[in-house]
Order: structure tokens, then C-alpha cells, then sequence
DNA sequence: TTGCGTTATATTTTATTTTATATAACGCAA
DNA sequence: TTGCGTTATATAAAATAAAATATAACGCAA
């Protein structure tokens, strides 16, 4: 590689203790689930397995105070998920964050000769 | 988890295309090559394998315009590696990044209830 | 009450990544 | 010239992670 053009890049997620409970992709997650309310769906548009997607709502739900995503089996459909008021609160919140991390990003990548 | 205290952390690292090829550990790595001049010391240091070690190394000095890191084997010693002029320069661009990111966390971190 | 599509969970299989092992090349020092 | 410890590389083994498969529970609608 001879005359690499150089790029900054980064990410911001959220810990309690040292375990990452929220990030980018969790939050991408909780946005799909919210206009598809279903979790199934969202994990297709995302391209993980049903499973993957459970595992990181179950884990979020777990480890904040209060769940982010309530889900329902049976019925109309056969079941379905919703990003609670609160959910919704943390993914604007989350949202706010990334895009001061994006002007971080640009401020500093102006002078970015290495 | 009832009552999480949150935590906002985050990285930045160099691209070049859409490519990694600097973040917070190869600039360790680099960092303990350049104070025990081997790849394998600084490989022990940091629980890793010789190889993977290597392998770092190699896509440093594979995608930057100009090596990071030049080695030689045999000789006394066994052999050696040591950290370009160039590479200390990366290094100290890199830790200012690092430094000015950990400012940014620590900004935002103040208004952080989820 | 039967079927539907989803949530929820466990288990098995597959794929990927990491680690371990082996070996050659090398140049200095004893 | 022999041994040493490292660089450099390939291959095999082990450990992890991911994906696939299977199945039960559920509640509405037909």
C-alpha cells in the first residue's frame, strides 16, 4: 500500500460496571424493532439470527433498570415486540451521542497527516 | 440489575479504504516493541501470540505508506526489532487522539442519566 | 378447535478464530 | 563451528462463536 489515505474513525457505546450494554449495532437493533415490532423482523433486516437479536434484548432488558423492549407471544400476527417510552428515550439519547462523536470525529481528522 | 450506574466509553482508530490499521492495541503493541525492541517480548507483555503479534506488525507495515516497525533476526540477542522514526511520530498522533477522546467522554459523560 | 407466525429456549452442527506446535533462517558470541 | 534466542512461516489442534435445527408456548382469527 504506497500513498494510503487515512481516515478516523471510532464508536461510543454505554457500560454499567465494565460490561458494554448498549452500542451502535443494540441500538440499531431497538430502532427496527420499534417500526417493526416484531424482533424476528428486525433481526432479518439486519442479518443475524433470531436468536442474536433475543440474546441482546434480553440483555439490555436485563441490565438497565428498566426494560427497553416488552414482547408478547400469540395472538394477532403471532406475537410481537415494543420499545417502550423508555427505549425510546435511550435510543434518542444514544443517537445524540453518536452524532457528537461524528463532529469529534471531523474536528480532529482535519489535521490528520500521519 | 436494579439501580446500573452508566458509563459512557469509546474508541477511535485509523482506516485507510474501509480498513482498520490503528487502534488502541497494535499503538500498545508498538508502544512495547519500541521499549523492549522484540516482537516477542512485547507479545508476552500483552498475552498474545508470537503470531498474532506478527501478523499486527505486518498489516502496520503493509498499509502505511512506509514501515513502523523494521526487524532483523539472528545476531546478538537473537534478533531485534525496532520502531521507526515514523512509527514514533504515529504513535505520539495517536495517543493525542486517544487523549482528546478520553476529553470528549468525560464532557458528555457529566449529563449522562439514562 | 385448528392453523398461523412469533416469542422463547435448548441442542446440535458448522464455521471461525485463536492457540499450540514445529521448523527454517539468521547473525552474533563463545 | 556450535549454540542461542529471535524473526518468519506453515500446519495442526483446540477453543469460541455463530448458525442451523427443533420444539414448546402463546393468543388471536378463521
Amino acid at each position: 500500500m504506497s500513498d494510503p489515505i487515512f481516515k478516523l474513525n471510532g464508536r461510543v457505546w454505554i457500560e454499567t460496571g465494565d460490561e458494554k450494554v448498549l452500542g451502535h449495532g443494540r441500538v440499531e437493533l431497538l430502532g427496527r424493532i420499534q417500526a417493526s415490532g416484531s424482533i424476528r423482523q428486525a433481526a432479518l433486516q439486519m442479518k443475524m439470527s433470531y436468536k442474536q437479536a433475543w440474546d441482546m434484548v434480553n440483555h439490555m432488558n436485563e441490565h438497565f433498570g428498566q426494560p427497553l423492549v416488552v414482547s408478547h407471544r400469540g395472538g394477532k400476527g403471532g406475537g410481537k415486540a415494543v420499545v417502550t417510552e423508555y427505549g425510546v428515550r435511550v435510543i434518542t439519547r444514544f443517537h445524540l451521542l453518536h452524532q457528537k462523536l461524528q463532529e469529534f470525529l471531523k474536528e480532529n481528522s482535519t489535521d490528520l497527516i500521519l
